[in-house]
DNA sequence: GTAGGTGCAAACCTTTTGCAGCATG
DNA sequence: CATGCTGCAAAAGGTTTGCACCTAC
């Protein structure tokens, strides 16, 4: 199945790079790779306590710190102070839009936007290793419904 | 000079708004308009105690709210959990690129890329409020050496 | 065997809040 | 003079760290 192939993926660049691959780091991924959602460093805690409830919350932190510096989870600020996190691998770079009103996070991607935004780098010689667009305002259902944000 | 005048519109804006205007917040919206720079609430706290040395925490952060909430300054994450803010009175909107290396934070600002923003929110039917897009990366000077980061 | 990882609890940092007194409109 | 604002200190998130023990390589 799909989420082995790519356990063994990170399992692989995480050795080569000099990391270990321990069965909490096994877990950890496995629960990060099976939600598309975009989840907390807490909820991530709880789903893996499903399986194993001595996982650690540092543990937890530390993995993802890990595995945001090799690429496979990306972190964006959910507006209010936390971050969530999401898998990469096998997803399609995209962009986020947040409502304020409800919370909930849509996806889009636009590749005009994303070339506009190397140009804009290119121009000031700066080198992208990653960006964060993420668009703030009321999805189509919120706008019906009166600003109780 | 221009910082009076600029002081004077925010005093108005938020008296028709209900808020008060109070020596404090006169204090801080001096300071934070003093500064063209990206600071921290802990920062621009410094900088109003130089010139008063009992305004509390609580009022800088307070005040910052209501002039975030009244368009008068912007914040964005800084990548490392805190916030960062600048005054928008008088500037125009423009991105951010943060260099990983030194934390330096450039400008940038094009008007295609607002553009496709708008339009990929109303695909959606996606009411857009703010908007914030940030490019990591390493800035031309950091480019040149090794990559400490 | 040894470096790196883990769990626990405490520390940290930034931001928010309760409350009693104060100042603005 | 009523309501909103302030200062203080304590609380509240979310995240990081020190340390002793453990385990992958």
């Amino acid at each position: 199945m799909k989420n082995e192939q790519e356990q063994s993926i990170v399992a692989q660049q995480l050795r080569r790079n000099g990391f270990r691959w321990t069965n909490q780091r096994a877990l950890i991924v496995r629960a990060a790779m099976s939600s598309h959602e975009h989840y907390t460093a807490e909820e991530l805690l709880e789903l893996c306590r499903r399986e194993d409830p001595k996982v650690s919350r540092a543990t937890v932190y530390r993995t993802l710190a890990v595995l945001e510096r090799e690429g496979f989870v990306e972190g964006l600020d959910a507006g209010d102070g936390g971050r969530r996190f999401e898998h990469v691998l096998g997803h399609e770079h995209h962009d986020h839009m947040v409502c304020l009103a409800c919370g909930k996070i849509l996806e889009f991607r636009d590749d005009e936007l994303e070339r506009r935004q190397e140009l804009a780098a290119k121009r000031l010689g700066f080198a992208i290793e990653r960006h964060s667009l993420r668009l703030y305002g009321k999805c189509k259902d919120c706008q019906r419904q009166r600003g109780k944000r």
